[in-house]
DNA sequence: AGAGTTTGTTGTATGGCTAAACATATCTCC
DNA sequence: GGAGATATGTTTAGCCATACAACAAACTCT
């Protein structure tokens, strides 16, 4: 009945938890928060806050700021923020068309990065993770030479990434099957020490998005990633859901158009995919969305004809999606960013008369936020959240140094 | 980043937490523990395990066994089971064509139970659930005489249950909607201190079926339920996965047959509905599905047309959802239940086709083992697996009275 | 300058767990 | 049939993280 074997609690987990739930109020927080303001959100007395708010400082995790006046009586409080250039996390990417690297601490600054355009369709797999590692090393070199620790690597991919054991099963854009990139990075000498963990693009660049939307009400959405294929990701209360093995949110293979019989049909990247899209609007696909978007903001009928075609049928495979899952809320990202406003009326069209409980929710569809390359920083950021969610590793009970 | 407002963690928080894990323990087990065994598993001493327990036994929710006679060195073990005839749970249904009631003890037994036939469609939904109240308290009865406590009751309705706010949205196929389901029951007297939780009807079976198959490997499946309509339910490490309303899974409203246009095509539920079966293979819906099951099995070729028709239409639907959300097996309940063997093979034939990840994990189609009535059970499930998430209000630490 | 406020720290107390010894009950082997 | 081995459950002492309460520090207001 009870779900799954859960753990004991003992009394060290109570400290660790407690030490997880504090240094993620300051990660969260908008704007710096105080010893008393944690002790007042989390119910902790501000001995126990500052006891582990030390403990946090003493590691270097966290930050205090000098105090700043404030208009009211009382003792001015010392803002806590995440330790900037102390610890910091890197998400790597390799896509169809560019491949490149980000690092990230934890106050969420870009500390470094390194993007390469290229065409990868059809490459070969250890010769562009051998540049990947190669780029990763300048990067981490940076890093390295300011003192700063590396917290880990995430590496995002376009395709089926096994998350229980490891491999990419299959990238249909990239033309890659069974590829073991944990192994292949990790022969490089610079990247010896630090498997990257791998997962979807689409899954990464949610987890990005939902970071940008932290602390809005939009925190359970559906993530659809227009690249040259179509992937998506579920995304419920801020955390992604993965899946069995992390294999969740494939809907550009969402079958449509079955009319005739149900062995044919095609599936959602055939209608909305890049090349549907640059085909169904006359375009050559050598040109590149950005043709596209040209040809629909000056109004060219082929191209709105083309969009209005995709965002019906976009509009139809995420009513599925949404009457699977209940999600509220819809956000379009990677190249469907900029084409969210004219795809918009046609799937809220869809969505209206074919989700069941629209009468009592409405679905929004909206723009990301989350700015370029998503995946990248959604891979440090992933790296990051197990820091945060177990930061006894990062902040040893002996560091209780004196402080400053 | 770190998911909501987590809460702290005090010393309280830990006991309750261990006397949870220790409950639950003693709730999945396939045959009785023993306080060691607890010791064990959980990793809490023996001498703490004894504190929980003996609380928990002082309160009615575990029982002692006599020690058995094990071939084995060493002192007798004392088994420990879920208290049976202690608590009760209540599980009400309304469905199409029949509502029923039914009482569940924390040992899994059927207690007490009620089954009215009928034909609910387009019913006044003050009169049913006047009529349920009646036989509820007739049930209830039953348990008070015995001096049962109960834990509360729920109440299982095919159609779309806000979970939050609490009344049924829309029940298509009992004509009802915006029904304050809840106020209606607890205006009846006996009903009166035990507000039900509402809840899908498929989300409950649900619950009941990873009740039966506790134990196993399947622990994760997608659970369709056939009944006039076609219900859904997801189950994820024997938790359901409700959504935001407690609106997932609904998958009998997904769309199929666009070719034309995406205006056009119908649900699944024109595919593969009861009522759908029954005109395709030419049988009058009065006849009820017993009708097509009997002219299946004698190799009717109408009938088995109409079968592989709706397998296929429902292995198409399913691909969507397991691509979306990476579930590896699904289960058929309600109805379908006596049409798994002749669903199977177009439902395969399809999933194996569009299903992205089916190379490296086949998803499997098996038929449900909960038993009749799996809602009426899953929903006094329900109620006692939130007794057993938090047991401190049934078990007050005073209640450690003397031992017998 | 003194009263009032808010922040952060310093003791002391308490609750729940661990660890280690002990009592109890059984099996095995000579 | 008794000694030793083995397993279960209980007792006692000790530890650890938190709560509680008092206090020091720093600021505003009148």
């Amino acid at each position: 009945m009870a779900g799954g074997p859960e753990r004991a609690a003992r009394q060290g987990s109570l400290r660790e938890h407690n030490l997880s739930l504090v240094l993620g109020q300051v990660m969260d927080a908008a704007s710096p928060v105080s010893r008393a303001d944690i002790s007042v959100v989390t119910g902790l007395t501000r001995a126990t806050v500052s006891a582990l708010v030390d403990r946090l400082v003493a590691s270097g995790l966290v930050a205090e700021l000098e105090p700043v006046a404030v208009q009211r009586a009382g003792r001015r409080a010392v803002p806590l923020v995440p330790a900037p250039r102390s610890v910091a996390a890197v998400g790597m990417e390799v896509n169809v068309d560019y491949l490149g690297v980000r690092a990230v601490d934890l106050a969420g600054g870009v500390l470094s990065e390194r993007i390469e355009r290229g065409d990868f369709r059809g490459s070969d797999p250890a010769q562009v993770l051998g540049r990947l590692a190669e780029i990763s090393g300048e990067v981490l070199a940076t890093l390295s030479s300011s003192g700063m620790r590396i917290a880990g690597t995430a590496l995002a991919l376009p395709g089926l990434v096994d998350r229980v054991t490891g491999p990419l099963r299959l990238a249909p854009n990239l033309g890659w099957r069974d590829v073991d990139a944990i192994a292949l990075l990790s022969q490089h000498p610079v990247l010896a020490g630090l498997p990257p963990r791998l997962a979807n693009e689409a899954n990464l660049a949610a987890r990005a998005e939902a970071h940008a939307r932290r602390g809005t009400a939009s925190q359970s959405f559906v993530y659809v990633s227009g690249e040259i294929g179509i992937g998506g990701a579920i995304v419920l209360d801020g955390e992604i859901f993965t899946g069995r093995h992390g294999w969740s949110g494939e809907i550009g293979h969402i079958a449509l158009g079955t009319a005739g019989g149900f062995d044919e049909g095609g599936s959602l990247e055939a209608y909305a995919g890049q090349d549907a899209l640059m085909d169904a609007a006359g375009l050559p696909r050598e040109l590149g969305l950005r043709a596209l978007v040209e040809a629909a903001d000056v109004g060219e009928p082929a191209a709105l004809a083309a969009l209005s075609r995709a965002g019906s049928a976009l509009g139809l495979a995420l009513a599925n999606v949404v009457n699977v899952v209940d999600v509220g809320e819809i956000v379009l990202g990677g190249n469907y960013h900029r084409l969210a406003e004219h795809l918009r009326a046609p799937m809220v069209e869809q969505l209206s008369r074919r989700v069941l409980s629209w009468p009592w929710g409405e679905v929004s569809v909206s723009a990301a936020r989350a700015g370029d390359f998503p995946a990248m920083t959604g891979g440090a950021l992933a790296v990051l959240r197990l820091l945060v969610a177990d930061p006894s590793a990062w902040a040893p009970d002996d560091a209780k140094g004196p402080r400053g």
